[in-house]
Formats: C-alpha cells, sequence, structure tokens
DNA sequence: CCACCTTTTGACCACCTGGTCAAAAGGTGG
DNA sequence: CCACCTTTTGACCAGGTGGTCAAAAGGTGG
C-alpha cells in the first residue's frame, strides 16, 4: 500500500495521468456498455464508475459515440485476431480444437467484449457495419477456403464451411452472451472453469465427430 | 381496396377497435424494441409505427415498461413452445432433428421476438429473471432429464446434456440474433429458406452424428 | 335522441441527458 | 520562481423523454 492508485495526491507527470484515465474511462465505458448497452449507458455512469467527474470523461472523448467507437475498436481488434491461425495445411484435428479452445476462452476472459459486440449486430450494428463487410469477410472468406481444402483432401466430411463457421461461433460466444441463463440454469453463482471445459468438450466432440474427423 | 385498414372513417365497435389497436402497438412495439432495444426505443416512434398519436399508446399500456413487459411475455410463451415435445420415448434421432428445424423456423419467422430476448439476457435479464429461474428452469431440467433418458438407454453417446442444449439454442437462435451478420458474410440481401435449409442440415448432422445417434 | 362510457388528441411539464464553458488547479521547462 | 500548457470541476443549458391532463370526438344502450 505504498501509494493510492486514485487520483487523491501523487505528483504523477502528465502522460502517465493522461494514459491512466484514458484506461480507466475506457474500461469503465466497456463495462457499462456490455451491461445497459449504448443508449441505455450514460455518461455520468461511466464517469462514476471510473471515479471521475462527467466533464472530465467528455475532456478525453469528445462525446458519448466518440467513446463507444473507442470501445468498438479495442473489441474488433481482439475478435478478428481469434479467427486467425486456421491454415490449410493444419490437420482439421487440432485446428478445430484450438479454435473452440480459443474463442471459448475468450468468452470466460472478454466476456464484456462479447456482449458489446452481440448488442451491436442485434441492433442492425449501425457502428460496425463497415468493418463486418471489409476485413471480416476478409477473413471469413478465406477460413471458408481453408475449410474447403481440407474437405477436398477428405480430412472431413463435405459440409457446408459457412454454417460450420456461423454455429461456431453462436455456441462459443454463447459462453459470453447468454452467460447469464448458462448461470441460472445450472444454478451457480459464476461459471466455473469446468463449465468452459464441458462446453469445450462437447462442442469439439460435436465438430470433430459430426464433420467425420478422424480423431486419431 | 375495400376499405382503409387506418383509423379514418370505419364505424367499427368499440371492442374492436381495442383489440385492434392493442394488436398494432404490440407489433409495431415488438419491432422497435428488437431494432434499437428498450432504452433505445422512444415511445413516440412506437406510436408513429404504429400510426397513432402517443398519448393513445400510453392510454392502453400505462408506460413505456408495461408495453415492453407486455411483449416480452408474449415472446416468451413463443419460445418455452418450442422447447416442448421431447419425450424420453421418442427416438433422438427424430426428436433432435425435429426440435432444430422447429428452432430454426422460429428464428426465420419470428426474428424479433429472438432478439428481444437476446438483447435482455445479453444485459442481465432485468425483466425476465423470474421467469428464467421458475418456468423455464423446470422446462430445462425436464429436458435434461429426457437426454439422460436417451443416453441410458444407449441410444446416443454419453454427451454433457446441458452443454448440448446450450450449444442448440445458441446455433439455432443466431439465425435470427446474428442473421445481419450471416447477411453481410454470405452477401445477401436476405436469408433465403435454402440458407435455413443448409443450417439445419449442417446443425443435425453435427448433432446426430456428434452425439453418435444411430441415423438408420 | 340522449345520457353515459370509451377513445382520441393537442398542449403541457418535470426531469434527465449529452454537451459546453470558463475559471481554477495542477504539472512543466527554463 | 514564473510563464505556459494540460487537466479538473462546478455551474449551466438546450433538447428530448416519458408521462399527464382536460377537453373533444366517437361509440353505446335504452
Amino acid at each position: 500500500m505504498a501509494e493510492k492508485k486514485s487520483s487523491k495526491r501523487a505528483r504523477r507527470p502528465l502522460t502517465e495521468i493522461r494514459q491512466d484515465n484514458i484506461d480507466q474511462i475506457l474500461k469503465a465505458a466497456e463495462r457499462q456498455f456490455a451491461e445497459t448497452g449504448f443508449p441505455g449507458t450514460t455518461v455520468a455512469a461511466i464517469a462514476d464508475a471510473a471515479g471521475l467527474p462527467k466533464p472530465n470523461v467528455l475532456y478525453y472523448f469528445k462525446s458519448k459515440e466518440g467513446l463507444y467507437r473507442a470501445v468498438l475498436k479495442r473489441i474488433l481488434e481482439l475478435w478478428m485476431e481469434a479467427m486467425h491461425d486456421l491454415s490449410p495445411d493444419q490437420h482439421p484435428r487440432e485446428a478445430l480444437r484450438d479454435y473452440i479452445v480459443r474463442k471459448i476462452r475468450q468468452s470466460r476472459d472478454y466476456p464484456d467484449a462479447s456482449k458489446i459486440f452481440a448488442a451491436e449486430i442485434l441492433h442492425g450494428a449501425p457502428y460496425v457495419r463497415e468493418e463486418l463487410e471489409g476485413p471480416l469477410k476478409v477473413q471469413f472468406d478465406d477460413t471458408v477456403e481453408v475449410i474447403r481444402a481440407w474437405i477436398a483432401k477428405g480430412w472431413m466430411d463435405p459440409v457446408s464451411p459457412e454454417h460450420l463457421l456461423f454455429t461456431l461461433w453462436a455456441a462459443t460466444q454463447s459462453y459470453a452472451d447468454f452467460g447469464l441463463q448458462m448461470r441460472v440454469l445450472l444454478e451457480r453463482d459464476e461459471l466455473r472453469d469446468d463449465d468452459f471445459d464441458n462446453g469445450i468438450e462437447l462442442l469439439t466432440r460435436l465438430v470433430l465427430k459430426g464433420c467425420g474427423v478422424k480423431i486419431v
């Protein structure tokens, strides 16, 4: 407890103060937006959660929308990253399992990011339409091709690559987006690591066995 | 074009007027809430969409929240209905396939209902917590038992019934909730019937083959 | 046709929201 | 220590929101 992390007394250089405040605000904003959505979140609530007065938040981010866009940008990078690493040379046995593990871990570690993204799509993607049509589409097409290649090599059954991806996304992201429902139905206060592991196991089984990928 | 559907001139009995207006309002509200969420939807917008002045909407539903609750109630009934009809005597081969078909059809036919429900869960289920913990939990437990019975009879592999249901829900509902994303990635203006059919086919395959349910 | 109930509607309001501003406080570099 | 820049903050505001109200219009039953 050498020093308070809050802004009380602590002679800090401006650059550090700035970075620190921006981080605090982004963090608080991400949680608030995830909890109550964009229109349901008030700048005052974000400011409170970040421990700053409201005008201070508007000082760093010129508008609520600007702040939301900044949050979204962060999230999208994270999101795109997880789709990487499906290469046609890899065998689907490992590639798909790893992909499922990665995506479910993401749901466990960044549930707010997933929720904000889900709400965004749900409500017509008013702020991420471009990214959907641009970078994400490219990633998607590439990944579809990888799966096609696997099928061509006889490594898996000829299933629709597009819908396989949709199902993978839906199933893995639901561990974040519908985590509340799962908690209620499983009678848990919080999802546990073995809940996520069970999800991984089931989904891996469905996909590998269901697509006729040889396990050994 | 015998008569305008709007309220212009048409000597209609009060009871009919009442039912008609309530229906219009609920319909308009469902669409608006699905599009922009509860906080993002304005009573004025609902009134406009229903072709009525704002105070008229508040005349039938005492508050925005009351209207939202009414919309939710409708949706929940629809939602619970689809979980029915999994009986332990039925063979999972038909039962699961039918279930998938039913749920994806629901996503196709009532996307707004699915979206509202999804947003509700996403944001902490402030208005449906009770239903989750009550009726839905009961349904869930029953369904889990049915799947357990199938496993006990050796009709399918011993997989986690809970997570199987989570995956089924996620995958089927995503055809409504993430329909926009699918449309963008598939380069469609609207999802077509064969898109839904492909989803049904893939998911059925994953589940039946993946869970070791004998196809014949 | 008339007293009575339901529905419609324009005007209105208290409140909250995002955003502004200017002055004060704090940090910086010479 | 001082001129200068960045950050903080209380006071403030215009616009939009959910909701009210009272009066008018429309339907109903005898």
